[in-house]
DNA sequence: GGCTAAGGACGGACCATCACACCATTTCCT
DNA sequence: AGGAAATGGTGTGATGGTCCGTCCTTAGCC
């Protein structure tokens, strides 16, 4: 009965690092602002109806938002017709920091356990108007071959919109979350026409098997397509292996 | 070119919790001891030792242990040979939450997601030793259709040493939270050997997949094999739809 | 002019966390 | 026997994040 002791403790012993309600509002509206899920011009709710659907306290808020418009990405305005506003043009997408850039494996690994099991569950339970959506931004895509930031603001709404396939609120979080992560790393990386629109026609073969509500085949169209990122990734970026 | 709105702003604007040290240190540590990673009986390292590996302070390291201490799961003695070790035996397993259980949808389709694309990279990286080891567990499992709690612990071994042929830090986190999760919900609801029996005989075919590095197989394979327990789930938890 | 809704600013209270020093207990070594 | 060493146990003060309440300022609307 030799008992299997494999199980490595170091997962167990790791560093824990408890993020503030300040860092994770700033990341999650941060992110939301970057992705385009919030388009520039975008009104953010009134502070004091924003932070209890935060749950946060409105000064603690206002710590994040105060740091979101220091780096060009909310504009604030007073007054009765005033708010907080998406600024248009957003500022100039920073480079990734040498942090994610020493953990673009892991990502690439987590994007692909994510959006596999996603497309599987997407498969079972997509309705016609989420398809009919999907077809859309595929379309969106095919139309923005030559201007990377558009194409790539469709693509993210794809991802995320088959996150929202599953009805699940944790997935939908951890794709954005994701697609925030892949966002940072491959903005500042070429990417011709003939990239993408390959990449798209993967898209298109997606739509069709969760059309299908053939599970196993979307799950190897997206592994193949979260795999050709990774290996673009691979080779573009500053080398590491 | 009509630009997609679909994007809900409901996920963006949805709560922020932040968990702090301690609570984040009692959950790693008792995760850990609950899914039986640290087996009854092991040895913690040093406080002093502990707090440095997790990056927290000695004191707020100490309210976890005082926590996990008080609940029964550790047990500390003091002097040179001294030291803060798994209780054994374990306090019996508490009852699932009612947050988690209203939660249960949720945490069926993570896992579901984790699972799944942790099959296609497994498929694509295992090797020959990690593959011997799942092989080995599954044995051990199929030794203990009659013992349910030891057939658990080398259910979860194998799910983390899936993970672990990732290579991946973050999927080996995900998934031993995933699993901490799945037991807390089904350690109390009856599982005939039948059931478990049918259940490693989807752990014996993923290893064939993955041994073959099959990976769209591996993904079919997994799919079924979490399909399977959320069914087991929807049908006997307090029903909630 | 006054009302209203929005952002902006301040101060006090609470608590988690940290760093540090020290105490108590046990074992090992000389 | 006695000291060194390694461990858990205790206490204190400082720092900083977070909350709550209050008030100020701005700008549009009636």
């Amino acid at each position: 009965m030799s008992v299997a002791p494999p199980v490595s403790e170091d997962a167990v012993f790791a560093p824990v690092r408890s993020q503030t309600a300040f860092e994770e509002t700033v990341e999650r509206l941060g992110t939301a602002i970057k992705l385009g899920l919030l388009a520039p011009g975008t009104r953010l709710p009134a502070e004091r109806e924003l932070c209890r659907k935060l749950g946060i306290a409105r000064s603690t808020l206002r710590q994040a938002l105060l740091a979101l418009g220091q780096t060009g990405h909310l504009q604030a305005t007073r007054g009765r017709r005033g708010g907080t506003f998406v600024a248009d043009p957003q500022p100039p997408t920073e480079l990734p920091s040498e942090e994610l850039l020493g953990q673009w494996h892991e990502v690439c690994d987590s994007r692909m356990a994510l959006e596999v099991g996603v497309a599987v569950l997407a498969a079972q339970r997509a309705d016609r108007a989420a398809l009919d959506a999907l077809d859309a931004l595929v379309g969106e895509m095919g139309a923005q071959l030559d201007d990377f930031p558009a194409y790539r603001r469709a693509d993210v709404r794809f991802h995320v919109a088959l996150a929202e396939c599953t009805g699940s609120a944790r997935l939908i979080a951890a794709m954005t979350a994701t697609q925030g992560e892949m966002t940072a790393l491959i903005s500042h990386i070429s990417h011709p026409a003939a990239v993408l629109d390959a990449a798209n026609e993967q898209h298109q073969q997606l739509v069709r098997a969760v059309r299908a509500h053939d599970g196993p085949r979307a799950a190897r169209i997206m592994s193949e397509h979260v795999e050709g990122t990774t290996h673009v990734l691979g080779g573009l970026l500053p080398s590491r292996g």
